[in-house]
DNA sequence: GCTCCACCGGAAATTAGGGTGG
DNA sequence: CCACCCTAATTTCCGGTGGAGC
């Protein structure tokens, strides 16, 4: 029941694209780097471990105040009392999860010193895909699921959320004085998909609950304007207290990078400028550490593979490059046929309006012998293109002649076709021109 | 001003697939 | 076996709407 174990499993169960083309160049690098150590005898990279993204450093530098708040905040589980309901926002890569992992970490330490027992499922909605899941994720992490009572499991499908929920609770009732502080990230996609149900379950719960045993939350969200989603019951009770994490500043930024440059290089490896660039073009992104870093992590990555001795600005903009082409090239690669057909439809269309691309669409659906889809889901379906950058559309009215959006791709065709060109049930004729 | 095109985009319903408890 | 649960993708239905042209 260590945190360590359930942070594991957490990263077992992801599915971020980012993360996983992370996790994926991981591997490869791995093994380019135990050759190229083999050709030159030495490396840039000291320890690979610290660049990525789950890495959680020791102390986290500007965040010395969210710290302490939130030790403070769950300290009082060390006197067996409940603590208040947490709720974190920030932007993406201002460290909230990193920080929750810290005070999370040296809390079960404390615990485990005193001892005394927490449990401290943690679980990432956004990963999680649905609510159910959420569920499950929660009773898997608890250790429900080694009740000899099948009756008492959470299964994987199914139960009624409610019926879930209800377990989960049961559960915590059984043991008794079981002290559980729920952190949720992301719970903003949470709340988007299914609704507040499950947090209103879970904030309520105390009351159900008797005989010592208690229930906090954490959530996490990445979007400022989550609590307006949310019941009002939901909302006072969540955030008992909360907390937003401003963005890094460039400066900020660049002491967080050097730190972690010292322990990720090897001495002298990385110029100051490569630094200071990585700091600003992250900067440009809301001050997104993660960014940051994965900058650094990829640029190495470029100057290693060349087997220079150190780290330049131009790999920093290489990095900048890789990254982009990477993440288009795997969402592309990873979508559906449909997904695929639609995006060639724009691609061959004149002037990118939606009649136009589905009357496109629908001849290349017969031509390849696919049913199409109706106009209503493509361009719904162009919409989550939009949101993912692939493609860039806003409506137009051309007044007499109707309204309709103006469609274009913005990655570069060779991308595309690359991409592309390994799915069989896309014709080569597609392909061209 | 008013019309009316050619769509947009929200919401509910449907379909299909994988499971449970009694 | 039956009623019922959850998800995901898609369809069905439908109430808007910006502005060129009358």
């Amino acid at each position: 029941m260590s945190f360590l174990m359930l942070e594991r499993k957490d990263r077992g169960v992801c599915v971020d694209i980012e993360l996983y083309r992370s996790n994926k160049n991981l591997s490869d690098d791995l093994v380019d780097s135990i050759f190229e150590k083999a050709v030159s005898g030495k490396t840039l990279i000291k320890n690979r471990r610290t660049l990525t993204i789950d890495y959680v450093p020791e102390k986290l530098p500007f965040r010395d105040e969210e710290t302490k708040t939130i030790a403070q905040t769950l300290a009082v589980v060390l006197k067996g009392a409940r603590p208040s309901n947490l709720l974190l926002f920030g932007k993406p890569g201002t460290g909230k999860t990193a920080v929750i992992k810290n005070v999370v970490q040296r809390l079960h330490q404390k615990a485990k010193d005193l001892g005394i027992e927490v449990t401290v499922p943690f679980v990432n909605a956004k990963s999680a895909n649905t609510g159910y899941k959420v569920l499950y994720e929660i009773a898997e992490n608890m250790g429900i699921n080694q009740e000899e009572e099948k009756k008492l499991q959470v299964h994987f499908t199914g139960l009624s959320m409610g019926e879930a929920t209800d377990r989960i609770l049961d559960f915590i009732q059984k043991k008794k004085k079981l002290h559980v502080v729920l952190i949720i990230d992301e719970v903003d996609s949470l709340v988007e998909r299914n609704g507040d149900d499950i947090l209103y379950n879970f904030t309520r719960a105390n009351e159900q609950i008797s005989g010592g045993g208690f229930i906090s939350l954490i959530g996490i969200s990445n979007s400022l304007t989550f609590k307006d989603k949310l019941d009002p019951r939901v909302r006072s009770s969540l955030s008992e207290e909360e907390m937003v994490f401003n963005p890094y500043t460039v400066e900020q930024l660049q002491k967080i990078l050097a730190d972690r440059a010292k322990l990720a290089f090897n001495d002298d490896v990385i110029s100051s400028a490569a630094i200071n660039l990585c700091a600003a073009m992250a900067g440009r992104e809301n001050g997104d550490a993660r960014k940051a870093i994965d900058l650094l992590r990829v640029a190495a990555e470029i100057a290693e593979r060349e087997r220079l001795t150190n780290v330049e600005e131009k790999h920093v903009r290489l990095a900048q490059e890789k990254i982009e082409k990477d993440t288009n090239h795997e969402v592309l690669k990873n979508s559906t046929t449909h997904t695929k057909i639609i995006i060639l439809a724009i691609m061959k269309s004149k002037n990118g309006n939606t009649g136009e691309v589905y009357d496109i669409y629908s001849s290349l659906c017969n031509n390849a012998e696919h049913e199409p889809l109706t106009q209503r889901r493509i361009t719904q379906i162009i919409s989550e293109l939009d949101q993912l950058g692939l493609v860039s559309s806003d409506v137009v009215s051309k007044g007499r002649y109707g309204r309709s959006q103006r469609i274009k791709i913005t990655v570069p065709t060779l991308t595309i076709r690359e991409a592309f060109k390994d799915d069989p049930s896309l014709s080569t004729w597609d392909l061209v021109d």
